[in-house]
DNA sequence: GCAATAGTGTCTTTAAGACACTATCAT
DNA sequence: ATGATAGTGTCTTAAAGACACTATTGC
């Protein structure tokens, strides 16, 4: 029997061969009328020049998990924390990066447009892409199917949560949300179906203000701070799909 | 610019410190009327001797993804490939593990009892434990936690999918189902809103033979080969959870 | 026949879909 | 007043809950 202790004197982590291990973020928002992923171009090799999701190696001084790597990563990019943010998954094997066996831990996020505007405007090595657009370039590594994993998952979640407030600013109105709503799922909505989902999750709040976005004022709801994701036990659209 | 093949030239990979990464599995099954995870003693430091979950190093040489480093630990332990198995997630830290900034990658598998039974038996240092009974012990790590998420992962699942069919021989009575599900779920579910969803679900066929479990004989069904699994678009139990 | 489990019929309940209705604003 | 968007009322529908009913077996 050797006591932990005795152990870790000799044990020397770089002895065993390890994975190169990073992390990357899918980042959503939306953005006239389109669903879109933020993209960074790649300023070193390998792939230099290809574009690819947010993310990079973990500071092992610094981050205290993953979750902390894709946060200052995400906030490099864009200036600003997202408001949503949630594991996504794993990718891993020999082939997916030619620098040998890569495992890639992924992130789930979405963001209000507007809110990261500045940081995303100025700069030129990140850009939103329309996933509808998404095949006109070839992107890094395998960063396509970890989109399209995240896409599936927004969509999945959409059914039975309200998770696209996330991609709207603090204070939206119903027809932003259906708006959005509509779509991450490609399809309308029936508008009273989401004010009753709205009414029963408990987890908004009218700010007293209204906006005019064009014929009558509409009013304005935000989230209830400290309240979390109300998960429906239904699915919305569940004939459709 | 650098092209890829002059940058791999002069890569090497110990160059960047990674954390230590292992690949861990939540094995369920059902014996007995109780739930049961799947545990392995420690053979070496650290924490040796502590009961944790079957998992270890990837084998660069061997392992194509991290499922298949989960697959070749569960079936040394079990001596058979369980037939469901997803990924769960990851944990990750400077402080979860002793010897430095870990990460583990979390996958989730279910089985019948009867099909692994011959190599569990044989062995002194695998047992199953039911989640019940999980508080009486110190696991090993995080190990307690990640089983805690895939539980709620179980459970969550139970209520739109047939998903703890995976816990039962490849030939079982509606019976056996049910009795699956209410294990899992901790609540009685009604047979005939059970007996609807495998109807809807076009997951099973009868195999035309019948067991006595007592009674009337039971009519045994199994999973039809190459469908997948249903995903229903309600919630069993929508409104006691 | 009786007890026990297997399986069916069918009514109720819940939350979504459909859609007509009223309300409020700019012009 | 009109047109446009905001929001409500309410009927229909789909699938789960409840539970009484029949069916089949061992004794």
């Amino acid at each position: 029997m050797t006591t932990d202790a005795d152990y870790l004197k000799h044990y020397d982590a770089s002895c065993f061969p390890s994975p190169l291990v990073t992390v990357d973020s899918v980042l959503f928002t939306l953005h006239q009328q389109s669903l879109c992923v933020l993209l960074v171009e790649r300023a070193s090799p390998p792939q230099q020049g290809r574009w690819g999701l947010p993310g990079g190696f973990i500071d092992m001084q610094q981050d205290e998990s993953t979750r902390a790597t894709a946060l200052r990563k995400l906030t490099e990019k864009t200036g600003v924390v997202p408001p949503w943010l949630e594991p996504l998954g794993t990718v891993s094997g020999p082939e997916r990066d030619p620098r040998g066996w890569s495992l890639t831990v992924t992130w789930f996020a979405l963001i209000a447009w507007a809110d990261c505007q500045p940081g995303i405007a100025s700069v030129s090595d990140a850009r939103w892409v329309p996933v509808a657009r998404l095949e006109e370039q070839q992107l890094a590594f395998d960063h396509a199917e970890i989109i399209h994993t995240a896409l599936a998952r927004l969509r999945q979640k959409t059914m039975y949560s309200l998770l696209p407030v996330y991609c709207l600013p603090e204070s939206f109105t119903l027809g932003q949300l259906q708006e959005a709503t509509e779509i991450v799922l490609g399809k309308p909505v029936q508008r009273k179906s989401l004010i009753r989902r709205v009414e029963a999750s408990g987890m908004f709040e009218e700010t007293g203000e209204s906006l005019a976005t064009g014929a009558r004022k509409a009013r304005l709801w935000r989230r209830r701070p400290g309240v979390d994701m109300h998960l429906f036990t239904r699915n919305l659209l569940a004939d459709e799909l």
